[in-house]
RNA sequence: CGGAGCAUGGCGCAGUUUGGUAGCGCACCUGGUUUGGGACCAGGGGGUCGCAGGUUCAAAUCCUGCUGCUCCGACCA
């Protein structure tokens, strides 16, 4: 394709909004531009990256023996009704009304849609397995889009369902797709693992997701290079050591702490080590009241706490319960609360002696509380978040963490939408069943920002083989006959083989053709300068290694392909 | 939703404090000179200063309301 009919707008300057890298190249390498917060137009070269990008996904799921359908964006609101997601969603959804009152929303995942189809036409086990798959636009009322690509109101997307007859069934489709979601990120060469996460509205059993390693990842990743654990912070579990305190029990002793409502501020009051408090905090867990207690050195988990207590919404209680349970923020803890609200500790708070918590009263907190004796609690969990360097559950090994970015997650999902929408086969007996639902899902255009978050240097985006826009960035320089020839016969042979090229016809100086050529990232560039040429040499430089070599000119298309075959 | 900030030509910004006929760089168009890492000279086009009110002889500038966007937080398949 020749530089000069092709619409690629390169931005000299880093727009002003752009914070992350990927957002950054992306609108500066001409790939996409906003329309509105979160909302992107994917111009031709960005959405040539897009399309390679499913292709491969297309590949892969087709291999697994995934099926392609396209399902509608817009789904009218009684479908969510009827799953219980409208309200559970909440205000991620994006809703809209049409001119007869009539309640629809724009779907950001299509677990309703599916079943409703297929409890309309799968009627036998025989019609079973099944997995349909399609790629679409997804929508999210998000609160504050950012990031790019990274977080949008709208995004492509990849979504996989599968419906077997049992939970063996599942379970098959379920590594089936997890093998094929392995290959599809191994072949975009990104560095990503595996880890056990949360189903959060989707619901289910079993998830894992697949987190690509980038510091402008939102997510944080706990893992073992010992034995390979892998998990999202959100669920992640480690063992603590605590050293068996003989210490005796001492009186419990009201102190005064003005002021001092945050656990720094009571660390300086009353030089105790964090270690040496608990901290609680009330939350509001739909119908009940919930007071959490972890040490205070640890965070707690908002997310393990919720799937405890089984509820979807959880949110830190409001002031009128504190008023309730004459408490005060900032002062709150479990002493003399327990019989009137639900106290939920966690394991490390049992083990504590002689701490320190709130009185719930006005500048004043307890020394020397011990549990037990001083309350009780509900119930024990590990409901705190891990932290670096702790001892991995599997193997007592030491944990790391690093933050990622989710591309995809696969979700055993069970029966949770057949039977919600009363999708059922008849068995071999000819008895009713609901189907075994699995849903997987690939962010695409998210993937597209996370391989740029890992490829790119102060000069632009180095692409992998697989996704490149095009192969070779073909750059004549000076307006020569012999260059316009050579790169003319160059480029002839290059597309009769089969390898797409770029050619940088434009009537610009080097400096802007070789900074535009650095900013695209393609794999491949070639310089054919009129100097060179005279000695029958090719310029090659390879963007992922930066490595610089010459070709002979006349035998630059083996010498190519002898290139493409070495890149990752 | 809480806090902060921004909105001036396609992009990046100055001008707003102290009201007086809207400017700079890049990009774009024309001509010329250049031509291997974002050229130079000369000329040129392009802006209801986010929107709506108000104050004033006079508003990009002051006041009120609204909208959009960005950042921090909360939230988040």
């Amino acid at each position: 394709m020749k530089m000069s009919q092709m619409y690629i707008p390169t931005l000299k300057e880093t727009p002003a909004d752009a914070e992350v890298v990927s957002h950054k190249l992306m609108l500066r390498a001409g790939l996409m531009r906003k329309l509105s917060s979160g909302v992107y137009t994917y111009l031709p070269l960005g959405y040539r990256v897009i399309k390679k990008f499913e292709d491969i996904v297309r590949q892969e799921m087709d291999r697994a023996g995934a099926q392609e359908l396209l399902l509608p964006a817009l789904q009218p609101a009684e479908l969510w009704e009827e799953s219980g997601r409208l309200k559970n969603y909440g205000p991620e959804l994006m809703r809209l009304e049409n001119r007869q009152g009539r309640e629809f929303c724009l779907g950001p995942t299509h677990e309703e849609v599916i079943t409703n189809l297929v409890r309309d036409e799968v009627r036998s086990y025989k019609d079973l397995p099944l997995n349909l798959y399609q790629v679409q636009t997804k929508y999210r009322d998000e609160i504050r889009p950012r990031f790019g690509v990274l977080r949008g109101r709208e995004f492509i997307m990849k979504d996989a369902y599968s419906f077997d007859t049992d939970q063996a069934g599942l379970e098959e489709s379920y590594q089936q797709m997890y093998d094929a979601y392995q290959e599809i990120f191994t072949k975009c060469a990104l560095d990503f693992r595996s880890v056990k996460a949360d189903t959060g509205t989707i619901g289910g059993k079993d998830s894992h997701e697949f987190m690509a390693l980038a510091e402008a990842g939102e997510d944080i990743v706990v893992y073992c290079e010992e034995c390979g654990y892998a998990a999202n912070l959100e669920l992640a579990t480690s063992q603590v050591e605590v050293e068996e305190n003989e210490e005796a029990l001492k009186e419990l002793t009201e102190v005064d702490t003005p002021d001092a409502t945050t656990m720094e501020e009571l660390v300086a009051e009353l030089e105790l080590p964090l270690d040496k408090m608990i901290k609680a905090l009330f939350y509001q867990a739909e119908d009940e009241i919930v007071l959490a207690l972890v040490r205070g050195d640890y965070d707690l988990n908002e997310i393990k706490l919720a799937n405890l207590l089984d509820v979807v919404n959880l949110e830190l209680a409001g002031e009128q319960v504190y008023e309730e349970l004459e408490t005060v923020k900032g002062f709150s803890g479990p002493v003399g609360l327990d019989g009137q609200v639900k106290i939920i500790a966690d394991k490390l708070v049992m083990k504590l002696t002689n701490v320190v918590s709130g009185a719930n009263k006005v500048d004043k907190h307890y020394i020397n509380v011990n549990p037990e004796r001083d309350f009780t609690v509900t119930e024990v969990a590990d409901i705190r978040s891990v932290k670096e360097g702790e001892s991995c559950v599997e193997c007592g090994a030491g944990l790391s963490l690093t933050s990622g970015i989710e591309v995809g997650q696969v979700f055993k999902l069970g029966t949770k939408y057949s039977q919600a929408l009363e999708a059922s086969f008849l068995d071999e007996n000819g008895k009713s069943q609901p189907l075994v639902m699995g849903c997987y899902g690939i962010g695409i255009t998210r993937t597209i920002a996370a391989v740029i978050e890992q490829n790119y240097d102060q000069y632009g985006i180095k692409w992998p083989k697989a996704l490149a826009p095009y192969m070779v960035h073909l750059l004549p320089l000076g307006n020569d006959d012999q260059v316009s020839d050579k790169t003319t016969e160059l480029y002839d042979q290059l597309s009769a083989a089969g390898i797409e090229t770029l050619v940088d016809d434009r009537k610009e100086r080097a400096g802007v053709k070789f900074n535009d050529a650095d900013l695209i990232g393609c794999p491949i560039r070639i310089t054919i300068g009129s100097r060179s040429l005279a000695e029958g040499k090719l310029e090659v430089k390879m963007r992922q290694t930066g490595e610089e070599l010459e070709i002979e000119a006349d035998q630059a298309l083996t010498a190519i392909k002898d290139l493409i075959a070495q890149l990752k």
